[in-house]
DNA sequence: GAGTTGCGTTAGGCCAGGCTAACGATTCTC
DNA sequence: GAGAATCGTTAGCCTGGCCTAACGCAACTC
């Protein structure tokens, strides 16, 4: 059981600031370059706004620019304050609401930004040591310690489990409905079975039933080495 | 146990329609003349504000401008679908969370706007038959009888049941912490002891000890007659 | 070496939602 | 009946956050 980490007063940063700083905090994590082209892509608006934002936040000291972006110290713990939110209630939404989890992802967009301190609190507190989110991703602050992993494209001829979905796929709710019907979800056994030419992989899940996944997804599909 | 009220889609509209419509709800909820000086001081914007937005709401068929403004069907839908999902919330953060009944309003001020069909469905089932919000208002769409109340500065040597605090306390932390320490909360038994004649009263509380309440106070608050 | 592609930036503009200052109309007060 | 107060409106302005068009630069491609 942790405790909950203190997150220090954030409320006063505009909901912009708080998601260029997340924007920034998941590309690094998810391995893409943090430059202002993949923050533009990652949030849907243009590159000029992009440029205008950065430097705003680079003159209020929450980011540096030089060759990619880095978040500084106070804007690392913004960006960790407002991803830990948004998995809290992704957790809390799916367990406490029984929403289901290919559907929360939209859902904490929001409410990352409408959990206070105290509200944090009280959440953390409800759940039972809350480690990732539905979806396997680490809360910030929760002490988790992912285990190695590769993406499921990389895996040959093996048995793995399922470890975390990235939040690239999160969005798509073609591709959640996908992966849950078809008993992809965090913990599940894979076993890659086949692979074309073009990156295509057939997988076997939980021993059960047999699934072809394109590159797109499979190279966003984590799995323990 | 009632089921949770059809929200119907508002969703698209912007946040200060929902609170320009919430307010007008609210202001004729409190026998307040729902005029744009009231509305105005309500929201803590200037005149001019008001007048703009009231016009824009009003070509979008929302409200009526008449000698007071009137809500439309539509405008008293989304009215209804704001109050609810604020009081849903305050009884959600209270009952489920935990925090305290004297602070849950600035959080459910966010949490209105947050809150999706799908969420507010589900809290709806969490919580059991929610009738009121803590503070003894009624949620919208619960089929809540309301009992006969009168203001407690009406009150006159006589035992009453505390019904609600007025949204209008609820804002102020100061006097939201004064009635909880002095026990005034909904439930609560409230006999008028001594009256001055600039209309500050003292009432008992529960049987158990007195305090003066000035008339700003009493007014708001709302006993069973 | 010339073109293409990707990137960041500049210039200029748009819209929402607020603001102050000022004014006419009504109502209240004496 | 005169002045004061209250109310809604107009005009003009500002800020935040986005946009498109266009440009300069670097790196890759052939």
């Amino acid at each position: 059981m942790t405790t909950a980490p203190e997150a220090g007063d954030v409320a006063h940063y505009r909901t912009p600031y708080r998601e260029y700083a997340a924007a920034i905090y998941e590309l690094a994590e998810a391995d893409l370059p943090v430059i202002q082209a993949r923050i533009a892509e990652w949030l849907g608006v243009s590159r000029p706004s992009v440029s205008e934002m950065i430097h705003r936040m680079a003159d209020d000291g929450l980011v540096d620019i030089g060759d990619e972006i880095t978040l500084t110290a106070s804007g690392l713990h913004l960006a960790e304050v407002v991803v830990r939110r948004h998995r809290l209630a992704e957790r809390f939404l799916t367990e406490v609401l029984g929403l289901p989890w290919v559907k929360v992802h939209e859902e904490a967009e929001v409410w990352e930004h409408a959990i206070s301190d105290q509200v944090e609190r009280a959440m953390w507190d409800k759940l039972v040591n809350p480690q990732t989110c539905p979806h396997g991703n680490p809360i910030p602050g929760a002490g988790y310690r992912a285990p190695a992993v590769e993406p499921l494209s990389d895996v040959a001829d093996r048995v793995a489990v399922l470890e975390r979905i990235s939040e690239e796929l999160e969005l798509d709710d073609e591709i959640m409905g996908f992966l849950d019907t078809n008993g992809l979800r965090p913990g599940a056994n894979v076993e890659t079975v086949a692979r074309t030419p073009d990156g295509t992989i057939t997988v076997r899940v939980d021993d059960d039933h047999q699934v072809g996944l394109g590159p797109f997804i499979a190279e966003r599909i984590f799995v323990v080495r």
